[in-house]
DNA sequence: TAATACTCTACCGTTCCGATAGAGTTAATC
DNA sequence: GATTAACTCTATCGGAACGGTAGAGTATTA
């Protein structure tokens, strides 16, 4: 299960990348509200984006937030890291946090890690390889789709 | 990441499956000492699995545990359904424990959702497709390997 | 009846999750 | 230069989950 913190940062970036004029900044309180997100909670997932370069701010008045990177250069396998952390299944077989189980006599040998290796290679090539302006551009598919049938 | 509880279960499973004449009765110590897993611990996991159907066990003296499901029928993603519960990335994508997500507005337009239905989808591939006896057979596999080489 | 091994329920310390609170800083406007 | 609007940062909190421990109870065999 990815955490509800991972769910509202993926929407945040969504709404930001579909801002009317790309340069424009969204307020926070604007996100969270059309989002339905705690505004104050919003606020830390942000500044977690923010301090990972994703996003930037304005503060003051007529501050907001806007992306940093294109939306076609932010995976959400990237989000998901910021945000919860790592993603393999196994501590062992991360690569961002790997970490050897204490408890597993040789790792080479070990059958678990052996499946679950399949499990994460499937895992990492959707979320490394589907950007925010993906998910934004199968909508617009969606739409014409829906305008043609 | 999976929990430490399903990957004891995983290791026990393939320590029964393994176990020199079928039929024979391993004692929860035995398994708990070779897989270095908290005997305690293991009585839980072991129960648990029983009460699914999975192993039998004898009590009293000449007691013990052994596979009731043949080791090809038992697939990784029911034994991990049994110990931590619904495998998907979201509650709106799990098949035993569906929940729709309260901050959703529509499920069918959710670009999150979407993706996640992906990995789901591949996660499932996986371990659904791989049984306790597929991981022992690899090794075989690879140990027959081993001595051509 | 003694010994052995599984069965069941309760509990416990720690960490994580989702969220809230509030004081602080920056920037624009009047 | 005071006011207001907005982001920034740190602390805290209640509840649940995780990993594990404890111990009394029950069945089986010798």
């Amino acid at each position: 299960m990815i955490s509800q913190k991972a769910k509202y940062a993926l929407r945040a970036l969504i709404a930001l990348a579909r801002a009317e004029n790309p340069g424009d900044v969204l307020l926070i309180s604007d996100i969270a509200e059309r989002q339905r997100i705690p505004k104050k909670f919003l606020e830390q997932i942000l500044l977690d984006l923010k301090h990972h370069g994703v996003v930037v701010s304005r503060r003051g008045k007529l501050g907001g937030y806007l992306l940093l990177k294109k939306p076609s250069e932010i995976t959400f396998g990237e989000v998901l890291r910021i945000i919860d952390g790592p993603i393999a299944p196994l501590p062992c077989l991360s690569r961002m946090a790997y970490r050897r189980c204490e408890d597993c006599a040789e790792e080479e040998a070990c059958e678990v890690r052996r499946v679950f290796a399949r499990v994460a290679a499937a895992t990492r090539d959707v979320l490394d390889g589907t950007t925010i302006a993906d998910c934004i551009m199968g909508e617009v598919r969606d739409e014409a789709r829906a305008l043609i049938a």
